[in-house]
DNA sequence: GTCCTTGCAAAGCGTTTGCACAGAA
DNA sequence: TTCTGTGCAAACGCTTTGCAAGGAC
């Protein structure tokens, strides 16, 4: 783990509470950027009163505080990640599933487009993962 | 217009109907990518008799035949473009507009993801347009 | 007549909001 | 007590679906 996690929280000012962090850890070591669903579902054993405004509450609250990125699908769903070291990702077309790969990089020319504010860059990458592959 | 709207319609095997014109000119023309929302705004005066099922139903169909791409947006509603001339995005995270810029090239290695087929790239900008800029 | 286009109404689905209850401090 | 964390139920917003009416051929 990168940061402790009742270290995070405190830094939040909130409390470490086992939601929080199962839903904190799940996102973690989940391969593919989990959607709130997901993150449910894998949860619901383990913490068998959790509800699914708790996980877009948890969620929504790691986002406002920049631990976590949502990405949207095309489905019109939000998968999650662990907000760290740039990377880029890639996007099954097949099973929406997103994975981490090593960061890809560009060189885009700031000039060409003098009036907007550039804050990031993001490189995706299209097309079959090894599992829908095998299909 | 890059092509011929009644042959794109002929190949695709539907009829070049108004409504169907109307909507491809409207995203042809638009600089930001429109919503579906904004597609039926602005051409309700035009066809007063248009529904917004229309929109997605023509909408849809381009999409399916690779006549428009869709993108997804951080609220979850999706903003349509011409497939045309690979280029790259900026996309503002104040009013959420994309914008098309020149194509910003990457040097990715596709041997660093053995098992992954890899279909297309693209690159995406995020920062303040200019509009937003003024605020 | 049949087929295609359009659009109303309703449903679907991911997400958010209102609010209340329980537990911690 | 007050504040925080949680979760049920309902609302919300974008999109899709069911289906029917009108028009083209």
């Amino acid at each position: 783990m990168a940061r402790n996690f009742t270290d995070v929280c405190k830094s939040m000012g909130i409390s470490p509470s086992i939601t929080r962090r199962m839903i904190y850890e799940y996102i973690e070591n989940a391969k593919t950027h989990p959607t709130a669903e997901e993150i449910y579902r894998s949860l619901i054993d383990t913490l068998p009163t959790l509800s699914k405004t708790t996980v877009y509450n948890v969620v929504n609250l790691f986002l406002e505080n920049d631990l976590l990125i949502a990405i949207n699908t095309s489905n019109n769903e939000k998968r999650y990640e662990l907000m760290h070291d740039s990377h880029s990702h890639f996007i099954c077309k097949n099973c929406n599933k997103i994975y981490d790969i090593p960061k890809i990089s560009t060189s885009y020319n700031a000039d060409s487009i003098p009036d907007f504010r550039i804050d990031n860059e993001e490189v995706n990458l299209y097309g079959l993962c090894p599992e829908c592959m095998k299909k």
